[in-house]
DNA sequence: CGTACGATGTAACATAATTGCATTTAGTGA
DNA sequence: TCACTAAATGCAATTATGTTACATCGTACG
């Protein structure tokens, strides 16, 4: 959960008009402590007021590309979503659930790599770095 | 191209039979130096002689069961195959392109991660640490 | 041979995401 | 206030990727 991010103000930061969905779909994504799938969203939306799964896609999509919204890749078919890294929430590694899905969010400091030679070196151009473990987690574990 | 490998020895080693099929597949993702969705496998192996859509699928799950073949996740929505860290093979970051795809093996020297102190307290059951840089390449970045 | 089991083929299905187009909403200026 | 416009949303259809169910094939072994 997010305390010192006020939701409205990320989306004017990133020039986008706060509509009324973008304020739903962030407010789920930022008040989460881990990482959701589109559906997760979706679904959590839904238990309020209605909104369209298209829009939700749509709206992540928009959020993702002014960098209010991190897309996370998993061990699985579907994208998780969190909220992109700023000043108060550090880039950070994930540890994905093989088992049920959970995503869990690591500290920064849990897994430190050191990428400043390959920077200097890499004829590309660098967006993001995506550090994931995959695994099964304590509790699925304790079920065997 | 691995020219080290071999790639009977290979399904052997894992207790697989070495049908035709799964010696195409793994001529496939073996012989090339990047890693390659399983469309790509599907339709290289296609040029030569028929082979089905669910087979390549069924094969490369097989394979990456039996940790002959990695599994890797990209910044799009399908997964990529490439040989599985082994004796001449380690462990190593990948970068994909976000504009064509092209996903690039990385030295495993470029990009270091020190994960003892995760491994030490983490409470789950680690199975795979998967560290991948996004991005556009040098080819699309070039052509603006 | 004949049987059995693993491997493969084929069609249908499932899931996640995207596209095209219609409708609604919100903003802007007369 | 009203009309116009552009953006946002809804809805249906479609695409992309991967999986399942079941039939058939091929081969090892008696
Ligand atoms: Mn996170
Ligand atoms: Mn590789
Ligand atoms: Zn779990
Ligand atoms: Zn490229």
């Amino acid at each position: 959960m997010c305390h010192q991010c006020n939701y409205e103000e990320l989306l004017s930061n990133a020039k986008l008009s706060a509509t009324n969905n973008r304020i739903r779909v962030l407010e789920v994504v930022g008040n989460n402590s881990f990482p959701l799938s589109a559906k997760d969203i979706f679904n959590t939306l839904e238990r309020n007021s209605s909104i369209n799964r298209v829009t939700v896609y749509r709206i992540l999509d928009l959020l993702v590309d002014h960098g209010v919204v991190e897309r996370i890749s998993t061990g699985g078919r579907a994208f998780y979503y969190g909220l992109a890294p700023n000043s108060h929430h550090e880039p950070h590694p994930h540890f994905y659930c093989m088992n049920c899905g959970q995503m869990d969010c690591l500290s920064p400091e849990s897994l430190t790599v050191d990428m400043d030679d390959f920077i200097k070196t890499f004829p590309g151009q660098i967006e993001k770095m995506e550090v994931r473990i995959d695994g099964i987690c304590k509790n699925c574990g304790n079920k065997q």
